[in-house]
DNA sequence: CCCTCGCCCTGCTGGC
DNA sequence: TGCCAGCAGGGCGAGG
């Protein structure tokens, strides 16, 4: 499940295959995934120049010499695949650039998105205008969680998932953090100490920096046809491990939220 | 505004 | 062996 790091990685992956290479061949094998693709992708890819490329909470950017920016974000499967030896089922969209690069976005449960968005208007897109601060920013401090927080009576973990008060964290991620933090994810989100929320910034902060690291150091795998992404599974406390052995001495335990599995070790986090 | 819930999609797993 | 329910979940819209 591509998730803040995962898409970090991803980017950097692409960047070095993609930038400064010109865009020969665009292929749309499935017209959609979430949405149908912008009608003038290919006209607007097709010839242009990559100049960089970025992250935006869950959401890679690739900027262009052209007037637009193309926004992709991952879902729940989506994935990049390099050099792919042949397409494969879901690789809906096919990059090819001027020096042989091909790159093949793939995604099997479609739960992904490509967006066109002009260049000088990406603030004002609606899926950016109301995003949080970055986690791995200043902006991200205990004082703007408790601002955020502050009257909030849903659950700490549904709030951290809410891309409002924080862009970027999804569910792995904010169950982890809360184990390193030691706070309760059924903890009513206004209720959390300023000595939490002070644990729970830098636990954010670093199980992010942790699994960028331990992905970045899989770069080299996109030379790979498989493409595949250095997950941060091994390192996982708690998410998936129901039933297994907390390092307090407590059992991990799962239970649902909004709609979504929460795990946690009911001994240390409080 | 806040909160909850259901939908979207498809591959995989487990139970029978 | 086959079938089917359940699960994964980010973003978004509906409804209270």
């Amino acid at each position: 499940m591509p998730e803040l790091p995962e898409v970090e990685t991803t980017v950097r992956g692409l960047a070095l295959h993609l930038e400064g290479e010109r865009i020969v061949r665009v292929a749309v094998n499935r017209p959609d995934l979430r949405r149908p693709f912008p009608p003038s992708l290919v006209q607007s890819l097709t010839g242009a120049t990559v100049t960089s490329l970025s992250r935006r909470a869950k959401y890679g950017l690739i900027h262009t010499d052209r007037d637009s920016t193309m926004i992709f974000h991952l879902g729940m499967s989506g994935r990049w695949r390099i050099q792919p030896d042949v397409l494969e089922k879901h690789d809906h969209l096919v990059l090819e650039t001027a020096s042989g690069h091909v790159l093949a976005l793939n995604d099997a449960r479609r739960f992904g998105s490509v967006d066109l968005v002009d260049s000088a208007d990406l603030d004002s897109w609606p899926a950016f205008a109301a995003l949080g601060p970055e986690p791995l920013g200043e902006e991200l401090n205990p004082a703007h969680l408790a601002r955020a927080l502050a009257g909030r009576i849903s659950p700490i973990k549904v709030l951290l998932l809410d891309q409002r008060i924080v862009a970027g964290l999804g569910n792995i991620y904010v169950c982890e953090a809360l184990h390193r933090a030691q706070i309760r994810p059924d903890r009513t989100g206004g209720t959390v100490s300023r000595a939490a929320l002070g644990r729970l910034v830098p636990a954010i902060k670093s199980v992010l920096a942790e699994s960028i690291a331990a992905g970045g150091s899989t770069i080299r795998d996109y030379a790979q046809p498989n493409g595949e992404l250095g997950y941060f599974a091994a390192s996982w406390r708690v998410y998936g491990r129901e039933g297994e052995s907390c390092a307090c001495g407590g059992t991990v335990s799962r239970f649902v939220q909004g709609g979504r599995s929460t795990f946690w070790c009911a001994k240390c986090q409080k």
